[in-house]
DNA sequence: AAATGAACAATATTTTTATTTGTTCATTTA
DNA sequence: TAAATGAACAAATAAAAATATTGTTCATTT
């Protein structure tokens, strides 16, 4: 087995067994059998059992946010881009099998609440995602002007919400009709105005 | 100490003494001490510590509805109802250091994603309040045409998610602007459009 | 009628013992 | 000779036993 190569197959297989037991009750003999190797072996391609769980689940959140991007950038109309970007994210994890079940033994990697998010840097890569396109859209005056520092952040609290709900109970047909409906209140809102409102900030 | 008359007192003391320590840690005796009487005594007004609890908690929440209620009942434009309900009932709770405190001890009686909502009945009826106002924002037309259903869970869902944040970090200035955004986003949009979008479904 | 405090069962905490599992490395294999 | 093995052992977990605390009751006192 040659290093680099293949390490995506022990990330596989890791990620499989810690969907299965979780990092606890997973071990690394568990892991290696998976690929018919003995756990001394694996220690050759990995540090230790800590270091393989935080690289095959980065591994796995990396390929996630991936397909999310690479969904987005097929769009080309900017309030597509928003909507695609929503969508993709909570049916992408809907599908990854393995992923929803790590995240289901372990919500520390995905938390509601960080005290110190573990894999801070690539939710900020998400949250930039948002800012980008928020940023496109004021520019292409779809988009109110809105303080995009900010709501990117929030727009990644709801989406959170959603992914986490998704995820701990699976009434996926249900959460896609909510869903849908809270992207429609975030994108159109809840009340009734004049259309000029937020193009500038106009003095009442 | 007659019945019923100062059953609040046991609340308040049991409430000073659970935001302390936690339910766990908490002592029957250290709540009838805070009191100047024995356990023993302590037995006479209550079931037994769950159920001193329980009642506590819901005693404590039942009072912050109560508030919020209030301040919404005060002011008669819908508009204005619906932003008051949002501010009021996060600042309560930023002011209640008891409540707020029993509520880090145990996350679960107010849960991001309930399982079972230990508090079904209580969250319901706030769930109802913003379901009432929804109603009548359309009625008066000024709030777009939404499935009140659906859109006062997704309100409840995003307010909580503000108040569980508000409770454990106490960063309360930044999440008050934080929280102005979100009621604006929600309130106003994302997207630009055509004023009359909503009011009916006229087809495309 | 309201409150006490001793009694005791039920829970929780700590300590001890036993078991499993993570990690290393001299030796073997292909 | 790079890759893999499996025995060895330390580190971490789990199970069991011993100890301490606290929830609850109730006959007696205020």
């Amino acid at each position: 087995m040659r290093k680099k190569e293949n390490i995506e197959t022990i990330y596989t297989a890791a990620l499989k067994i810690f969907a299965k037991f979780g990092y606890q009750k997973a071990t690394v003999e568990d892991i290696a059998k998976t690929m018919n190797m003995t756990k001394g072996n694996l220690y050759l391609y990995v540090k230790n059992k800590k270091a393989l769980y935080r690289e095959t689940v980065s591994w796995a959140l990396q390929k996630w946010q991936f397909r999310v991007a690479t969904a987005v950038d097929r769009e080309t109309d900017v309030k597509r881009r928003f909507e695609v970007m929503c969508f993709k994210a909570v049916e992408y994890l809907s599908q990854d099998d393995h992923l929803r079940r790590v995240l289901i033994h372990d919500p520390e990697i995905f938390p509601m609440f960080p005290e110190k998010d573990p894999f801070e840097e690539i939710n900020q890569n998400s949250v930039l995602m948002i800012k980008t396109i928020l940023e496109q859209g004021i520019e292409e005056k779809a988009f109110r002007k809105v303080n995009t520092e900010r709501v990117s952040e929030i727009i990644f609290l709801i989406y959170k919400m959603f992914i986490i709900r998704t995820y701990i109970k699976r009434e996926t047909e249900f959460m896609q009709q909510v869903f849908a409906e809270t992207v429609e209140l975030v994108t159109h809102g809840l009340f009734m105005e004049s259309p000029l409102m937020g193009v500038e900030k106009t003095g009442t």
